[in-house]
RNA sequence: GGCGGGAUGUCCGAGUGGUUAAAGGAGACCGGCUGUAAACCGGUUGGCUAUGCCUACGCAGGUUCGAAUCCUGCUCCCGCCA
């Protein structure tokens, strides 16, 4: 064996190492031992801009492959954004203008570069090879078979359920896989739920004469409510620029039984099962919080946390509500409302269920308003986190 | 083109003339316990300066003292046949 398949074989290793599935199986170590700068492609929805942490799983793989000299392909989903994918119920999934998907583009790149290495990163718009002759999406159409494309899991189990499938939606992972055609990509990454499209595109690149990729898929980070994948929509994400505070605070809140997995994927260290959750949990938040804030911020975020939660004392800084007062008396319902974005009504429940405290002392829903001056200076608190400090006008 | 089924709140899903702001579940939120974990217990879950008023069961009309429920038209979805 030579010494540079000896070290493709370790680099395929050390890559593949918390990867779910690298196929076909030896495909990478071939690659690799190409010895050239592979095309890494990732493909990215436009649609939701905002990086939270179960991105970061694929993008700090695509990050070791840069730091092992190959080239990441970032593709911005901007024609088919445009389209708009009508899957599933939610019919109402807008279509984005140009200006929005440009946005949402800078966005993510902006994001993106906290775990990427720009000067390895190549960016393209997927709307530059898809805006197609009816010609030649003809012949990307003649790559696949119905039967093909209904072997895919959500599709098997929708049409069985007689849930409606777009001819659209079937053409998404034609789309997709000509991506991988356009930009000539070499190994394609993507969440476990992908691998039907990553291999899919294998064909189409061999339909046109290409080299198939190779495919490499990543276990999906669960949220923080350690269920369900993380993502916005869910909202049980953590943001990569979200504040220092709410990192940490959201990190806290991962169930245990997700900790093992966020060990394996985040900190790429297995979880010891001897030390006791709390200090493993924390550490993790420290950990997390410092990558993305640097370590400063986190010992911040971790002091602000141990006051609200250990001491159960107000946060050192609170942000300043200044409320207009008309006669003396200030209507609480309509206080929370503009304080904290909660209906009038919703407010007056919370009050009813002690969940609403100014200065520590919960407020009784009795008395709706009261007098203005007891109010300036107070700290309002709605639940456990959400805090207001009131100054009269 | 023909025949049949369906559309209910954040989601799923009951309800076929009257205490229905709409059962039940999930989710979410508040409170308790705690480690902002899990499990568990209690509560809330359309809006509104509010012993009341307004808006809601695909859309538009109609019948009725009274409609999510009955009738007509329309829109959309699903299936079967062609």
């Amino acid at each position: 064996m030579s010494a540079g398949s000896g070290s493709a074989e370790q680099a395929a290793a050390f890559l593949t190492r918390n990867a779910v599935d690298a196929l076909p199986e030896g495909a990478l170590r071939r690659r690799l031992e190409e010895g050239r700068p592979l095309r890494v492609k990732l493909g990215i929805d436009p649609t939701a801009p905002d990086i939270h942490l179960g991105h970061t799983v694929i993008l700090r793989k695509l990050r070791e492959f840069q730091d092992l000299g190959h080239t990441v392909v970032l593709i911005v989903g901007d024609y088919t954004a445009r389209v708009g994918d009508p899957s599933g119920r939610s019919a109402a999934r807008p279509m984005l203008s140009g200006e929005e998907i440009d946005a949402n583009a800078q966005t993510f790149r902006r994001q993106a570069s906290i775990v990427l290495d720009p000067a390895r990163t190549e960016v393209r718009h997927n709307g530059e090879w898809l805006d197609m002759k009816m010609e030649e999406l003809f012949r990307l159409a003649l790559t696949s078979t119905i039967a093909q494309l209904l072997e895919r899991d959500d599709f098997a189990r929708r049409y069985a359920a007689r849930q409606p499938i777009s001819i659209l939606e079937l053409l998404y992972p034609l789309l997709q896989g000509y991506d991988s055609v356009a930009v000539r990509a070499d190994i394609e990454l993507g969440g476990t739920d992908q691998k039907f499209n990553l291999l899919l595109a294998r064909d189409i690149q061999q339909a046109y004469g290409l080299s198939p990729q190779s495919v490499l898929t990543m276990p999906i980070l669960p949220g923080i409510d350690g269920v369900q994948r993380m993502s916005k929509s869910l909202a049980n994400y953590v943001g990569v620029t979200e504040a220092p505070d709410e990192v940490f605070g959201k990190l806290m809140r991962v169930p245990d039984s997700a900790m093992s997995t966020y060990h394996e994927l985040l900190l790429d260290a297995p979880l010891d099962r001897t030390r006791p959750a709390v200090e493993s949990k924390r550490a993790m938040a420290r950990v997390l919080t410092a990558r993305l804030h640097g370590p400063e911020a986190a010992r911040t975020a971790e002091e602000h946390f141990d006051r609200l939660h250990v001491q159960r004392a107000a946060p050192d800084e609170i942000e300043e509500l200044v409320i207009a007062v008309k006669d003396g008396t200030v209507h609480l319902p309509a206080l929370l409302r503009e304080a904290f974005a909660v209906s009038a009504s919703e407010g007056r429940r919370l009050l009813a269920a002690g969940g609403v405290r100014l200065d520590g002392e919960p407020l009784s829903a009795d008395a709706l308003d009261v007098p203005a001056a007891a109010l300036d200076g107070s700290v309002l608190q709605l639940g456990r986190r959400r805090f207001r400090r009131l100054r009269l006008s």
